[in-house]
DNA sequence: TTGTTAGTGATAACAATATATCAATAGCAA
DNA sequence: TTGCTATTGATATATTGTTATCACTAACAA
């Protein structure tokens, strides 16, 4: 970067007070709230800087936009709430010698994401 | 289905023979094998009716267009090589009670992708 | 065979992101 | 302050994968 905007202050104290990934429109909304002129093009446009100077990582979904959280995060896989849609990190890992792929094949790393339902969307009993 | 025709015949074949998921691009240039002619309208319209009846599954990775492969594979996850993009089923599972997650939290399903270099691609030494 | 019509092939249209354009605005060095 | 120009906001455009359209073809019952 270059110079240091309001709109890049907001987008990255968006995304590290979140906790869990958002997606552009969460970072747009929230945003707004400290630049309420805040536009789409400028989320875009940062996003892919931050990506680039290494501060954010894009979080790859299936069949989803990418959402975004802060780099350098502890060893983790993703949560989707299939009621509230929002995602969560679980700060865990799975042993890669419990992996098993056929003889030759080397692992470099893994995607696990599980689908369930979050804790505020857990049917109450 | 309501006519059997040459073209769904060779795009089930192209599936079931495949061993792995395959992209509708490499549908159609196997399918074209069988039937010279056959069109990407085609293969996407006889994919969508073989997932309707439940022959097929869509496989689906983060950024990636939807792979297919046949439906009632025993419980598996998937393995994409970085160098040539193929996609391997892995015919294994992890124990749902391996994952932790927060508490309150309910786990339906999850899927794992593993990404690294297949045997045709690894680095001989 | 033949007639009906489901299915096909070619391509236009669509949907959902993401990027490019450009005049206006606002960091920041001097 | 002022001036330069990086950045912004609004919106047009591009991109990619999928679906719709429609005239033509071929499956199959009679």
């Amino acid at each position: 970067m270059e110079r240091n905007t309001r709109q890049r202050d907001a987008i990255l104290d968006v995304i590290s007070g979140a906790g869990r990934p958002l997606s552009t429109q969460e970072i747009l909304a929230a945003g707004k709230a400290a630049v309420s002129s805040l536009s789409i093009a400028t989320v875009y446009r940062t996003l892919r800087d931050l990506v680039a100077e290494g501060h954010i990582l894009p979080v790859k979904l299936p069949g989803e936009a990418d959402r975004y959280e802060m780099a350098r995060l502890d060893d983790h896989y993703h949560f989707k709430c299939s009621t509230c849609s929002k995602v969560f990190d679980i700060h865990d890992n799975i042993k890669k010698n419990n992996l098993h792929v056929p003889r030759n094949f080397v692992i470099d790393k893994y995607d696990l994401i599980l689908y369930g339902q979050c804790s505020d969307c857990v049917p109450k009993h």
